[in-house]
DNA sequence: GCACGCCATAAACGATCGTTTGACGGCTGC
DNA sequence: GCAGCCGTCAAACGATCGTTTATGGCGTGC
């Protein structure tokens, strides 16, 4: 059931394509996202993860200072970004004269499905999907005190957009949406693998149905 | 950000009332459930495990062979009676001659309800969470192969409930509501105690939430 | 009475963990 | 030329991990 075995886990077919390519922080940060994702936080070891990533064992200390500090790089480097798109899509639509339910949505999911359909950022969904589930505090007041702030546009943008609904009712599903997402942005990993013909016309199949299913979700009756 | 320390996780204010009840292979399942609910597979040790059960540390390899072992039955322990649960459920609906799609989720969704509001059964929602997250193959096959027909029933009476959506169509709406309700779920655990005034309202309040957004993210247009 | 299975216990096993250390080469600025 | 920083490296540190072993108490059946 569980798996922290060391040779298994550097088998040839596996993503280890992460290092000979950038410096040794983008490396590490590289290989850290593939291992946490596969493996957790704990299940990953620094052993395995400088292997994969061809650097010393002695460079992740010396270039983040901890294991702890590696894994909150690790979310710094994606959620700056993610975050600063999402606001950025968000400042578009609601500058418009008629900005709707589908707009805002889209603004929050879009960025999401853009980095989890790109390469390592997929498996990023995965690291953060894994970090929801852990429930802990620390994450969460981690997250609450660097991106807080984002979420708190968007909900008083949903609010503002379905007046009807009371506020514990609202909050309740957003978070029903969210973990709708999460699951499904951590699994794309796999599923849209599959067929990897127009990758495009995919993207766009699956923008519209994430942003249909998020809609139906927030303002049925 | 990660946490492995014994102490601290042993404070006065924890849940460590899973000892002095039970037998001891009873006592040990308890305790894992709580420990792997916050620390996981891989953070709870069977030190910190074993002394919240206040059994030996050589317990748990003489009454379950290994810790992978014991992780497995924590898993059976639950899945069992949930799916059970469940099954009863869906066979009382379908013997009526109006099913609806309510009802369906309702025998779905209930079981699992009920079960995380149960007490130590929210800690078991959590483990679920968590291993849903963590993506392992092993686990996949464990429950395809153990509960994979309660997941094939339902599915037959989504589909005939709603014959307008294709299969890709439907199953991916199934995953995105599942991943919606272990989201819930496994929250529940924190928001519910927020006010135990009318604990039984609050939980068919919850129920006929959770079964409405179901069936708005299932059948929308 | 006593041999035998069942279970709890303390102690130890080897392996692996995150982290630290000290030495070594390459580079820049004086 | 050489002092000084930077990054890398092998090696070791103590701690903790999952698991195993040896011992002994306790009850049951012959």
């Amino acid at each position: 059931m569980l798996k922290r075995s060391f040779e298994p886990a550097c088998r040839p077919g596996m993503i280890l394509t992460v290092n000979s390519s950038g410096s040794t922080k983008e490396r590490i940060l590289g290989a850290a996202e593939a291992l946490f994702a596969q493996h957790g936080f704990d299940g990953a070891s620094l052993r395995q993860l400088t292997t994969v990533a061809g650097v010393n064992l002695a460079a992740v200390n010396y270039h983040f200072g901890s294991k702890d500090k590696l894994v909150e790089q690790v979310f710094r480097r994606r959620l700056d970004a993610l975050n600063q798109h999402r606001l950025a899509e968000l400042a578009k639509v609601v500058g418009q004269p008629q900005t709707t339910l589908e707009d805002v949505l889209a603004a929050y999911i879009r960025p999401a499905l853009e980095l989890s359909h790109d390469g390592n950022g997929s498996l990023f969904m995965r690291v953060l999907a894994r970090a929801f589930a852990e429930h802990d505090d620390t994450l969460r007041q981690f997250l609450s005190e660097n991106y807080g702030h984002v979420m708190r546009q968007f909900t008083a943008e949903f609010a503002r957009l379905l007046p009807q609904l009371s506020k514990p009712e609202l909050y309740w599903r957003i978070d029903l949406v969210t973990g709708a997402l999460t699951h499904a942005m951590s699994g794309f990993g796999m599923i849209q693998r599959k067929s990897d013909v127009s990758e495009h016309l995919h993207r766009e199949q699956t923008a519209q149905h994430l942003i249909r299913f998020a809609v139906a979700g927030l303002s049925h009756p």
